[in-house]
DNA sequence: ATCTATACTTTTTAGTTCTAGGTATATATT
DNA sequence: AATATATACCTAGAACTAAAAAGTATAGAT
């Protein structure tokens, strides 16, 4: 008991957020701006989803955190290790799983 | 203020069931079967998920319900009106959008 | 007699994401 | 000089969904 599954489609925030750290090293007000580039402005995360979910991926072992002055200002500088790829791995698979359901339902005429 | 947007991944579960009913009046136990199926066993909702997005869809105007006894069981058939197509259209634009968005993340080698 | 499948329902809990605020520095504008 | 905008970080609280779990009841199979 106690034991329960998290929201069949949620993790897409932290999906992103590995998908784009995998490529290189981003800071958070960077990877703001970021995902609504990549994704073409479909999907746009405010500073209050993004913070949170990197320090989480942090305390979790999933990222490595540097931090590095540029210009006064400080940031701090993401990048995955071994346990963030397996999460990636992780969390696309899922997504790839669900996304094809979704499609097969919408596109099915489903009768004979 | 107070007006807060839904959860930008969510709806998926209402997606489906209207697509569903879409094709013809269905009960909700057996939404629940024709959904594990119709998704290739990719997208399972229990019965207390399908229950209260068929209330809530009712009551909102987006579906008519008919009671129906069947071999001393009492089915409620559920069908789309009106405004239960564009739901459905609404929120299978939003479903491409995201998808894409997301396809657009995971395979974006998004560099020079 | 018991178990499984059908059929509906509601309550509680868990979890994510959203909004909204807050701090601070640098640069551009008026 | 004052103000606005962009950068860069952070957190608390609210809102919302979906999951789990349990409960009622009938029919059919073992």
């Amino acid at each position: 008991m106690g034991q329960t599954n998290p929201p069949f489609m949620s993790g897409v925030p932290e999906l992103l957020l590995l998908r784009l750290l995998e490529q290189r090293e981003m800071y958070g007000y960077e990877l703001v701006k970021a995902i609504k580039l990549v994704t073409g402005e479909a999907i746009s995360l405010g500073e209050g989803v993004i913070y949170p979910v990197l320090h989480s991926l942090e305390r979790g072992g999933a990222l490595k955190a540097r931090r590095k002055k540029v210009d006064g200002r400080t940031r701090v500088y993401y990048s995955l290790n071994a346990k963030g790829r397996t999460r990636l791995e992780r969390l696309q698979g899922e997504w790839v799983r669900v996304q094809s359901g979704v499609s097969a339902a919408l596109e099915a005429p489903a009768n004979a």
